[in-house]
RNA sequence: GGGCGGGUAGCUCAGUUGGUGAGAGCGCUGCCCUUACAAGGCAGAGGUCAGAGGUUCAAGUCCUCUCCCGCCCACCA
């Protein structure tokens, strides 16, 4: 074994190993012939797009932590993977190819077009799956999906059918979201609200047959062209003798027209309505209904037609009359620089709001009307709820679920055309929209196994244990997935959610190409081995909150693979022939105590999603028990064949505990210190022996104090040797069983104390170090000691303990305290007061 | 406006159903190349647990209010 990990080799070959050995693959059989329980986890398919990021290696790390942990368990594990046709986002990166060739994809129809990105995806759609290789992960790529496989194609198909003969899906005019650069509707969840600083124009619009003008303020000035009437608050006096009057609109000489084709009347009239709000703006509101949410909300209300002032591609329309044919910001400006020439604009105001943007390409979103499909998720809402208010569906972190149903109870239909060429085209004659993307996911858990076919895969994994996903795609797809498991399996589509964060950069900041801020996961894995990215991360993955990043994690993780490493090459380098639990020492006791406390803890932690506490328990463990305290004890035994040998057992467990985290190194010092042919993935993860050590365990915990002390003092007056340091223990002081324990012991004091002797006194060594323990006396005799500042040591101490020796005696002279307070606690105080009291007695007599 | 998280050591965070000398890692300081590991070992310093009030024998932990920070949703034209 080599001084240091090097985990470039060992990974790639450890990798080849597990798929050679094709222990990734899931056997349906096991299950169907109940030879083993099935676990299953649908791996969040990935955009073909895509690139390995900081978020798919914190997603999938966790996902693998327990597809490991449940196969070592001895589950029949599916992890299943697959990727996203991404219909924007693939159509966008396609169609960018195109242009250098100077071509739009209308140049090359639409046939020609899907074929190009057929061609596309089979070059480039794989790369983020190999990039997630790299990570270990032990997912079945044999089963490896792709939401535009034929068979997943006619599920989604299939599925829409179903939708719209039970009504759940339908076709209607609405106010949508519209990205004119994508050209297509978006779901409000693909909306992103950005707050910008712009402007609010103050419109005049003159009263018919009058010199009085009404003022109205709007962000949009562009959108007056589409205006059906202004609004105002019936309870407003300044308004009060205009309603029902007739306004004009600014420069409108022209014939407009509404959706329908049929025109509309030229002046527009004010009306009054209890939802504006007299004191924002002016109290008067013009209405826009082709335009704006509410607006359309109003429209429906009081039947005023809709005049579309844009096309789609964000130009200005015949509407616009003199402004046709601009597009739609610099007809903001041209628009204002007419109205402000013509004296119709009272005043402009610096004002901040937010604008939605698309999720795709940031491009300003536009409200607009339009004919889209629509999928009824209201219609869900209350068994949607119901599910997960009766554990069907079990959130974690617990507050999800509050998130979760403040979704649903606002939830509004779903918008599921899009109007793009690359994704489920929509089965009806003359129909050239596409389904959204999130509709073909949304099937995800069971067409992956191959529904609507009712096949093995399905009787055997469905539904699933856990989906593993982020917080940013709860309502985009989480939602989504457990109302069309329940629509058409009448079932939840997996028992458990676990929402993991986002991950940040240090000062909290989301990671974006823009900020430079995204390390690359690859660059990583080189400077910090897989293993050490993978610890790193999880140690500093927080239950249920974002991840804010540190590389220096990442080097504590490295350094971590590196010091299992060496522990286990220390074993290697003293190998002995393996024959564990024999000629058991104090010491083998205490660690073998404690292995109990860890296999319990970890199966505990693991099993209930606690990923970071899993993480620093065996960081602990390993490091700071089994490597500082028992192998550094180990070094003084005389028998050490029998010493490594049961440091084998131990190690082994923790190599079993370590490998869901550290799957790599693991198993390559696995089968070197075991001479395995076959794989740890193979093995039984760790149950608890119920050894009953506790004794020698505190035995050894006293060992450890004593040890800790002489180390302090030495470290305070900087000694650093050893055979002339003697130490002295008082027997009138003393315990007899711990003076007994302590020169039994003494081969583990002298070499982790550094120490020469031990001897038994019935005085108080001058000039000495005083190691005051419960029921323990001591003096560490050394040369040039200043006893000035060891007595300014003690006489510190003193205080402390006199301190809290009166703060005690206070609580147990409670009366209150000692008749309401359990007697177990009265106990405890009891016996902590006795000993700090037998303390402060040594400490005093010392002092004079 | 509605909802959700968080405020504990210089930094990042643990802290179980309240049980009583508040923990870790990193960083910092000092000493050590002790034959597994300097990517290491040993030791040390460092905290009015955001603030106020309350419940309780007992509060970092429970309740109320306040102040900060972050996120999500809906957005006032």
């Amino acid at each position: 074994m080599e001084k240091t990990y090097n985990y470039k080799q060992i990974e790639e070959k450890i990798y080849n190993f597990w798929l050679e050995n094709e222990l990734f693959k899931a056997n349906t059989k096991n299950v169907l012939e109940n030879k083993k329980q099935a676990f299953c986890i649908m791996m969040p398919p990935p955009n073909i797009t895509g690139r390995i990021h900081m978020g798919h290696l914190l997603n999938n790390t966790i996902q693998d932590i327990l597809v490991r942990y449940y196969k070592m368990k001895g589950y029949e594990v599916l992890w299943q993977p697959g990727t996203d046709h991404a219909g924007i986002a693939t159509q966008n990166v396609v169609e960018r190819q195109l242009l250098r060739d100077g071509k739009k994809r209308q140049d090359i129809g639409r046939d020609e077009f899907i074929k190009k990105v057929w061609e596309w995806k089979e070059e480039y759609g794989n790369i983020i799956i190999n990039q997630l290789k790299r990570l270990g992960i032990s997912a079945d790529w044999s089963r490896l999906k792709f939401t535009m496989d034929k068979d997943y194609y006619d599920a989604v198909i299939y599925a829409f059918k179903e939708l719209y003969k039970a009504g759940l899906i339908y076709k209607g005019l609405y106010i949508i979201n519209w990205c004119p650069r994508c050209y297509t509707t978006l779901a409000n969840e693909e909306v992103e609200s950005i707050e910008i600083e712009g402007k609010l124009y103050y419109l005049k619009y003159p009263v018919i047959d009058s010199g009085e003008y009404v003022v109205v303020a709007t962000t949009r000035p562009e959108t007056y062209l589409g205006d059906v009437c202004v609004a105002v608050n019936p309870n407003d006096v300044r308004y009060k003798n205009l309603i029902g009057k007739k306004l004009r609109l600014p420069l409108v000489n022209w014939k407009r027209k509404d959706y329908y084709n049929n025109e509309v009347l030229e002046d527009i009239e004010i009306i009054a309505d209890e939802f504006v709000d007299i004191n924002f703006g002016t109290g008067a509101v013009k209405i826009t209904p082709a335009h704006d949410k509410d607006d359309f909300e109003i429209g429906k209300k009081y039947n005023l037609p809709m005049v579309l002032m844009m096309n789609y591609d964000g130009t200005l329309n015949e509407n616009a009359g003199i402004f046709k044919g601009l597009e739609r910001f610099n007809a903001r400006e041209e628009i204002v620089k007419k109205l402000s020439e013509n004296g119709y604009i009272e005043k402009i105001e610096n004002y901040k709001y937010s604008v939605g943007t698309c999720y795709r390409c940031g491009t300003i979103v536009e409200p607009i009307i339009s004919e889209q499909w629509f999928l009824k998720l209201s219609y869900f809402r209350d068994i949607a709820k119901r599910v997960v208010e009766e554990n069907k569906i079990e959130i974690i972190p617990e507050y999800g679920k509050k998130i979760y149903f403040n979704w649903w109870d606002n939830v509004r239909d779903w918008a599921i055309s899009r109007q793009i060429w690359w994704g489920h085209k929509i089965p009806f004659e003359n129909e050239n929209d596409v389904l959204d993307t999130w509709f073909s996911s949304a099937l995800w858990p069971f067409a992956t196994l191959g529904w609507p076919q009712q096949t093995d895969e399905l009787k055997a994994f469905f539904p699933t244990n856990i989906l593993v996903t982020g917080w940013d795609i709860l309502f985009f797809w989480v939602s989504r997935m457990i109302v069309m498991s329940l629509f058409f399996m009448k079932e939840v589509p997996f028992r458990r959610v676990y929402l993991h964060g986002l991950i940040r950069d240090e000062k909290g900041r989301k990671m974006s190409k823009s900020l430079g801020n995204s390390p690359e996961p690859l660059d990583l894995f080189e400077k910090y081995s897989v293993d050490g990215v993978r610890m790193g991360l999880m140690l500093i993955t927080p239950e249920g909150q974002d991840v804010k990043f540190s590389e220096k994690y990442m080097e504590v993780g490295r350094n971590y693979a590196n010091k299992i490493w060496n522990i286990g090459r220390f074993l290697y380098l003293n190998r002995a022939e393996y024959r564990p639990l024999e000629k058991l020492e104090i010491e083998d006791k205490w660690i073998l105590h404690q292995l109990d406390e860890v296999i319990y803890k970890i199966n505990k932690n693991i099993q209930e999603c606690e990923f970071n506490n899993t993480a620093k328990i065996l960081y602990d463990f390993t490091w700071h028990k089994f490597a500082d305290w028992y192998i550094e004890t180990i070094k003084t035994r005389y028998d050490k064949e029998y010493a490594i040998s049961n440091a084998l057992f131990v190690f082994e467990n923790i190599l079993k505990l370590h490998h869901p985290y550290m799957p790599f190194i693991t198993e390559e010092i696995y089968q070197i210190l075991f001479k395995k042919k076959s794989s740890i993935m193979l093995e039984n993860f760790p149950e608890i022996y119920n050894f009953e050590f506790k004794r020698d365990f505190e035995k050894f915990e006293f060992l450890k104090r004593l040890i800790e002390e002489i180390r302090e003092i030495k470290g305070i007056f900087k000694i650093q040797s050893r055979k002339d340091v003697k130490l002295y223990v008082n027997v009138q002081e003393s315990d007899e069983e711990l003076l007994k324990l302590s020169k039994e012991n003494f081969r583990i004091i002298s070499y982790l104390g550094g120490i020469g002797d031990i001897q038994e006194t019935s005085e108080k060594i001058k000039n000495s170090g005083v190691i005051a323990l419960d029921k323990f006396l001591g003096f560490l005799a050394l040369d040039n000691l200043n006893f000035q500042s060891e007595k300014e040591r003690l006489i510190k101490e003193l205080r402390e303990l006199e301190n809290l020796y009166s703060s005690i005696k206070q609580r147990l002279s409670d009366s209150d305290f000692l008749e309401k307070a359990p007697s177990k606690i009265i106990e405890n105080q009891r016996e902590k007061l006795l000993s700090i009291e037998e303390k402060i007695k040594r400490l005093k007599k010392i002092l004079q």
